[in-house]
RNA sequence: GCCCGGGUGGUGGAAUUGGUAGACACGCAAGACUUAAAAUCUUGUGAACAUAGUUCGUGCGGGUUCGAUUCCCGCCCCGGGUACCA
């Protein structure tokens, strides 16, 4: 029989479904293994050649594990909610549940034609009820509690209401959005909706008016991971902030055990790095001031106290709830002008010059503190809301931006920080001697920021504080495909928990978003109204929410009762390895350690980290072909003029189309003409850029109609994502029916290291397909298998322990490229060796099981067994077969290369050099010489130093 | 700007973390088989001289060492993250 993949492949797949080859047991008494890919969501495009690349490397590693006895748990699911299933939803216009389940059984049928031993009876799909009612339960959970400092963890909401009750705020330290302070007789008086108010104040799943970002192109508001570069990430809309009352997630009370418990995962330095700038913690202090002929007072937050003689004016962020009180009515007219300013910027344009600094001044003044003299407040936007307290004190003479504001509208500047030791400090370097600041003078700015903040406590003005960027998490979606909210409000507005769970979302045929911040679920009143003096919450949850437990319902994917058993959790704990893309680094990664937290605060989850080890695939990416055009509107129609004549213009003024490969070839090579015929062609392929007009060189072109005009048409190619809309994507279906799963499987990962992107090109595929070629007819010629019973030589027992220590040193360090390569040099020996003995080759179709499923599965059954060879114990190398008599060592004198000489293996450092400077052409060149040294290197080299 | 990675043949990439740089594969070249092509197999393949050898060679310039792709100092370039963060 002939090496046939498509033939084996089928087999093989119906044998291990029919014998439940991987179903994954709650056999407790294994020791455990939980490796775990990050789960898809089910896009319409179907999987590309990029996806498997992680799925692989972890199928390899787990079937591994498995042979070596380990329990092994390896599932896959799927992320069905969320943006992306509805925008395909909404642009294809099927009902997102129909469409994603298609999409999942797409996608499950090209997962299982490259072999991956999933265990299906386990898989999760976060859309389903019976998930999504964990979901749920969670954030009922989180709406029912909140963070006491004192004791470090999540406690339940009913002990701070009997603390109000008794106390009032008295002696509560708690994580909140602002502090109250109220006596138990006013806590006591207080309305239900006002009690509601408060308690949102200190929930972990709250309700607050804040400024989010908004996207109007997406109808909804989205968390900031979810904001790049000021417009969205999906789709790349812009992005503004509006005032919205949103359901956020306390995650800052999270913080410091967030920052802190970073040092006990396994993951690269970048990406705790990445994590660690989120959390992005400073120390300083907290201060106020004082305004003149007012009874306010403006806090600031400062890491630079030491830095307060030179604090000559006050900046508020533009939004700053002090603003219209402290504005002077001399100032008003200016300072609305300026708001009006700053809301008309876009985030992106605020960001793209940042350079320039604008602002404008209140006619108020506040007191500095130390030196009390008075100093003027103005308003800009280079100071954010959102961040610290939204004011800053101003040190022109030690930040940057102060100074470049202060050098624009002429304020004051004091030197207050000598840097003349130090020549290459810039102004952020917390480094100098302190001047002009009476009790600071003299004193080194480290020592200067301790003495500054004990005189600020003396003097009651303000306290030692720390301060995160990261803020809380929106958790408000104005969409329909995602989790309802498990909450109603009843005639007072008080928010309450629906606790007949799964609160199911009603199937609606208009899912489209509507405008004006309103949920498509909002238009169903039916269903709003449904309990009788209830409204139901109308918004849904975001696409984060059912990703971040998911790995602890793998462990118990059906139980009805919680959202995992307590003995699954305790069996299976965490995951021991996480393998994803690093486009998570803060989104996912951050929430689902956050739920990990707090569900540990609750006493579900066993250990404080969800993930042990983490291990960053990259991504394969596409070549896209774009068409540079020069795009312009006249009368309200796209005209596109060639690249030819359009070379003068600025580059960022180009259309960059991407376009289609196979129209490419047809109808013109880079740098070739385009003719009417493909022109045409171009507009009824991309119906966007109908009756858009097309202006050449040689003339003007419309829709295609006119005259045989030629455009040229100049097409550049650039490296990026493999995605539907840029005509990219390379299917993994058609690799396996061209070359087999097996092939297809160890091509990718001989590509290179697993953490590297790099674009996907199937020139090298056919070494690996002719490897695959060479292994079978290491077992098979023609009809005849030619296995034989023969005794090996010690050459193939040490070509054998070689290979099987190299592969499993390479798949501990996850160095898969490496390990294909190895087996390539085995086979390559075998055959020259002629070898086709059976206590050379049996072990070695089990050592090559994990990455080549289906043709290791074949031949094991040729072997004569019956059970799959995934059962089968995984090889272990035999250091004697290794050892060698004597090797060939190089000797050099004075670090080159003059002779080599065969020394015995077990030869001592003596020996060895005694035999080395014995060799004739050594003696030539030390001859006269005195030897200073000499190095013996064990297992490599011996260096004689004249 | 700041914080992480990285820079090795024509290409993808190895190198036991200080010990013979370029494994393995692609590509290319020559040869065998074939009427021919494909496929397959064999050989060669860092560069320059020399055609058995020599010299140079891991982004650039220095340093430490008997010996540096690896360690140290100073630059250049590429990729990723982040950005008025007070």
């Amino acid at each position: 029989m002939d090496y046939n993949t498509s033939e084996i492949e089928s087999k093989w797949k119906k044998f291990w479904s029919k014998n439940n080859t991987y179903k994954v047991s709650n056999d407790f008494t294994k020791p455990k293994f939980y490796i775990l890919d990050m789960f898809p969501y089910p896009s319409g495009a179907g999987l590309h050649v990029g996806h498997p690349l992680g799925y692989i490397a972890t199928d390899i590693f787990a079937r591994r594990k498995r042979q070596m006895g380990f329990n092994v748990l390896h599932p896959m699911g799927f992320d069905a909610f969320g943006l992306p299933a509805e925008q395909y939803a909404i642009e294809s216009g099927i009902h997102p549940a129909i469409s994603t389940d298609e999409n999942i059984k797409k996608y499950i049928a090209q997962l299982d034609n490259i072999g991956f031993n999933y265990d299906w009876s386990r898989s999760v799909k976060t859309s389903d009820p019976s998930y999504y009612k964990w979901t749920q339960w969670i954030f009922l959970q989180l709406f029912d509690h909140y963070y006491d400092n004192n004791e470090n963890k999540a406690k339940k909401i009913e002990n701070l209401v009997a603390q109000f009750k008794k106390n009032g705020t008295e002696d509560i330290n708690t994580q909140n959005s602002q502090e109250e302070d109220f006596s138990a007789a006013e806590w006591n008086g207080y309305s239900p909706l006002e009690k509601n108010d408060i308690l949102m104040n200190y929930r972990l799943a709250y309700q607050k008016i804040g400024y989010v970002n908004w996207c109007e192109e997406l109808g909804t508001v989205l968390a900031n991971d979810e904001v790049k570069d000021g417009v969205s990430e999906r789709g790349g809309y812009p992005v503004e902030k509006r005032a919205m009352k949103q359901w956020s997630l306390r995650i800052t009370a999270y913080a410091e055990r967030l920052l802190n418990d970073l040092e006990t995962v396994d993951w690269s330095e970048s990406l705790k790095a990445m994590q660690r700038n989120w959390i992005g913690k400073s120390v300083g202090a907290q201060l106020f001031f004082n305004v003149t002929n007012s009874e306010q007072k403006i806090e600031v937050f400062t890491t630079r106290p030491d830095t307060i003689f030179g604090a000559t004016y006050m900046v508020l962020a533009p939004e700053h709830d002090l603003v219209s009180l402290l504005t002077t009515d001399e100032q008003k007219e200016k300072i609305e002008a300026y708001i009006a300013y700053s809301n008309s910027r876009s985030e992106r344009e605020r960001m793209s010059d940042i350079k320039e600094v604008t602002g404008a001044f209140t006619g108020a003044y506040a007191i500095n503190p130390f030196t009390n003299k008075n100093i003027p407040i103005w308003i800009g936007d280079y100071v954010l809301k959102d961040y610290g307290t939204g004011a800053i004190m101003a040190v022109p003479s030690d930040d940057d931006r102060d100074k470049a504001f202060a050098q624009k509208f002429d304020l004051q500047i004091i030197d207050v920080v000598d840097k003349s030791d130090y020549p290459n400090a810039t102004l952020k370097d917390k480094i100098g001697k302190i001047i002009n600041s009476d009790f600071l003078n003299g004193l080194d700015v480290k020592k200067a920021i301790k003495t500054a903040l004990n005189a600020i406590v003396e003097k009651g003005i303000g306290n030692r504080k720390i301060n995160y960027k990261l803020r809380d998490a929106n958790y408000s979606r104005q969409r329909y495909w995602g989790e309802p909210f498990p909450i109603k409000y009843n005639k007072d507005g008080v928010a309450l928990p629906i606790n007949e769970l799964p609160h199911q979302l009603p199937n609606l045929d208009d899912f489209k978003p509507a405008n004006g911040g309103k949920s498509p679920l909002a238009r169903n009143t039916d269903w709003v109204n449904k309990e009788t003096g209830y409204r139901r919450e109308t918004d849904t949850m975001p696409g984060f929410a059912g990703s971040s437990w998911y790995y602890l319902r793998y462990m118990d994917a059906t139980n009805q009762n919680a959202l995992a058993s307590k003995e699954s959790i305790n069996y299976w704990e965490s995951v021991d390895l996480y393998v994803g893309g690093t486009e998570h680094a803060v989104g996912h990664l951050m929430y689902s350690r956050f739920w990990n937290k707090f569900l540990f605060d609750l006493g579900i989850t066993k250990t404080v980290e969800p993930f042990k080890k983490l291990i960053n695939q990259g991504m394969i990416q596409g070549v896209i072909e774009f068409l540079y055009l020069q795009k312009e509107k006249e009368n309200g129609k796209s005209v596109f003029v060639s690249a030819e004549i359009a070379k003068n213009n600025r580059a960022k003024d180009y259309a960059k189309i991407p376009v289609h490969i196979d129209y490419i070839s047809n109808y013109g090579q880079s740098d070739s003409n385009l003719n009417a015929e493909g022109i045409q062609q171009f507009l009824n392929w991309r119906p966007v850029y109908k009756g858009a007009k097309f202006v050449s060189k040689d003339g003007v072109f419309i829709d295609g109609q006119e005259e045989n005009e030629k455009i040229k048409i100049v097409t550049k190619s650039e490296v990026g994502k493999m995605s539907k809309r840029y005509f990219n994507v390379v299917n993994p279906d058609d690799m396996v029916s061209k070359y087999g799963a097996d092939c297809f499987r160890m091509y990718e990962m001989f590509l290179g290291p697993i953490e590297q992107s790099k674009p996907w090109d199937t020139n090298g595929i056919d070494g690996v397909s002719k490897f695959l070629r060479k292994f079978w007819a290491l077992y098979q010629k023609e009809d005849a298998w030619i296995v034989n019973e023969d005794q090996p030589t010690a050459d193939e027992l040490k070509i054998l322990h070689l290979t099987i220590k190299k592969i499993n040193d390479d798949i501990e360090k996850f160095s898969f490229n490496t390990a294909v390569s190895a087996f390539m040099v085995c086979v390559n020996e075998l055959r020259s060796n002629k070898c086709h003995k059976r206590a050379i080759l049996e072990p070695l179709v089990k050592l090559i099981a994990p990455f080549a499923p289906f043709i290791s599965e074949e031949l094991w059954h040729k072997f004569g067994y019956s059970t799959s060879i995934h059962h089968s114990e995984y090889p272990i190398h035999n250091e004697t077969y290794l050892k060698e008599d004597s090797i060939e060592y190089p000797i050099s004198v004075n670090g080159k290369k003059r002779a080599s000489v065969m020394i015995p293996s077990d030869a001592t450092k003596e020996e060895a050099e005694a035999i080395a400077l014995s060799i004739d052409d050594v003696q030539k060149w030390i001859d006269g010489k005195d030897i200073r040294k000499v190095i013996f290197v064990p297992k490599r080299m011996v260096n004689i130093v004249v």
